[in-house]
DNA sequence: TGAGCAAATGCAATATAGTTGCATTTACCG
DNA sequence: CGGTAAATGCAACTATATTGCATTTGCTCA
């Protein structure tokens, strides 16, 4: 993800002012293929021109309460950032490895879960469902038997 | 979970001293039918006798190391603390309440995930699956309707 | 255009969760 | 009982995130 959303766009659609900060943020996130921590997000746009850590923060609180982006979780501290699920992009599941740290998004397809019965059958209001697969990774893997 | 688990069978069987701290980590987990913040865990088992933070830290690194729980995320800071799957526990997913913040298990059945295809085409190695579904939970899903 | 205003951002301080190094205590083994 | 390794305690520290308040930015309407 991608090359396929306008974040302009995205931004006014949800009644959000288009300001440099959250368009570079957006960006940070978009041009990798992968979720990113705000630390990284963080220095990536600090790549382009300074920006406070705070401002980051919020612009991913903000983000994520309206649905751009997506907060993911893993076995490390701190959250993790992709873009939320949306018309170009299916909901999919992550890969976490142990090993390296990193998190990588898995193909939509490549692990079904049925959520129609749960849907269905529980008394509360289901918002999302995060799927996370742990491991080692195939490189990781690799170092160790070396 | 559960009344089914014999604790210091448990940690004999992984390898570790029976100790006092650790027995009290085990029930303070066990005894709540859902998992536990490591902040939640040290007050109940400060309950019995005077332990210190890092002495629970410590041994939920060294239980969830040995699989005798697991750890779980959420979009809250800070992991939670469950029994992990054995023989008397399957798998199972688990439900975040957005609104209250508690994390409660879900029946295994409840959520059918197929991980056979991704297992047998994933090129690293799959150590886990977590799923977790986010949304209000009935109580607080009431109390906003009223 | 520019004054007024709300939203966005910056900055410093603080909070929360977890970690590290080292000293002390406990529990096992001969 | 004495020696030794494992477990625990304690203090300091790190990483991540949040809060309150001051300043800047950018939109709106005269």
């Amino acid at each position: 993800m991608c090359q396929d959303c306008d974040y302009h766009k995205i931004l006014a659609a949800a009644g959000l002012e288009t300001t440099r900060n959250r368009l570079h943020v957006l960006e940070a996130i978009g041009e990798r293929g992968f979720p990113l921590s705000a630390g990284d997000i963080y220095a990536r746009v600090g790549l382009h021109r300074p920006i406070n850590r705070v401002t980051v923060y919020r612009i991913l609180d903000l983000l994520a309460e309206k649905n751009i982006i997506e907060r993911l979780s893993s076995l490390k501290r701190g959250s993790y950032y992709g873009l939320a699920p949306n018309e170009n992009h299916a909901p999919h599941p992550h890969f976490y490895c142990t090993s390296c740290g990193r998190l990588d998004c898995l193909s939509p397809g490549s692990l079904a879960v049925d959520t129609e019965h749960l849907r269905n059958t529980f008394p509360g209001e289901i918002e999302r469902v995060e799927v996370r697969v742990d491991g080692l990774c195939q490189n990781c893997l690799q170092q160790k038997s070396t």
